[in-house]
DNA sequence: GTACAGATTGAG
DNA sequence: TCAATCTGTACT
């Protein structure tokens, strides 16, 4: 079976279509001869600088988020209240502060509490600060593919984004979080009522 | 140099 | 409901 790698194109685009089309997106982590895949089943856009929640809000520049502002495709990794790494991917432009989280993947085989947050995805797939700035074009250990699973957009959810109430109502309410539902109740044979 | 808050999680 | 835990940033 053959796979297709996610291009650079792919993460150029509009950061809100990108944000989208990530779900039902394959990661692929690559330790030694193992191989840890998960599906990505939740991602949030941050679209700096006008973005209030967005950490390069402003357009000012660290040393921490400066992978925001790479062009599409690469790693933007960063831990969270001392304890939790989050993944991100930088999109658009270089010099367009862009970025999409990874918050949640399904695993076959794994429980669905492996990594069905942020931190804990991070944990699953053994990611840390050694992957800041990380090109998933040309990464040996880690790249995305693409496994013939489009998400319909009716298999999507947009929801407003979590954890970020400090950036006003205006930010806090645009629903920028998109969830991929289940796809059970496609043309499966209905199961039994739920009461 | 010090102070402090944070794109979370898991236990209680 | 709350503590764990540490880095970047804004001060002094």
């Amino acid at each position: 079976m053959r796979y297709k790698k996610l291009p650079r194109t792919f993460y150029t685009g509009p950061t809100l279509k990108v944000a989208k089309e990530l779900l039902g997106k394959y990661i692929v982590r690559k330790i030694g001869k193992k191989k840890l895949i998960g599906k990505i089943i939740e991602t949030e856009a941050y679209i700096g600088p006008q973005d209030r929640a967005s950490h390069a809000f402003g357009g000012k520049v660290t040393l921490r988020n400066r992978a925001a502002y790479f062009f599409g495709g690469r790693i933007y990794i960063y831990l969270v209240y001392g304890i939790h790494w989050q993944l991100n991917i930088s999109s658009s432009r270089e010099k367009k502060p862009e970025c999409v989280l990874i918050r949640a993947l399904e695993v076959p085989g794994e429980s669905k509490e492996i990594a069905s947050g942020p931190g804990k995805l991070c944990r699953y797939l053994k990611l840390d600060k050694s992957f800041y700035g990380e090109d998933l074009t040309g990464s040996k250990r880690i790249w995305l593919e693409d496994r013939g699973e489009k998400a319909r957009i009716s298999q999507i959810t947009a929801t407003r984004r979590i954890g970020i109430d400090y950036a006003g109502t205006y930010w806090s309410r645009r629903k920028w979080r998109f969830l991929l539902k289940p796809k059970e109740n496609s043309k499966i044979k209905k199961k039994k009522g739920r009461a």
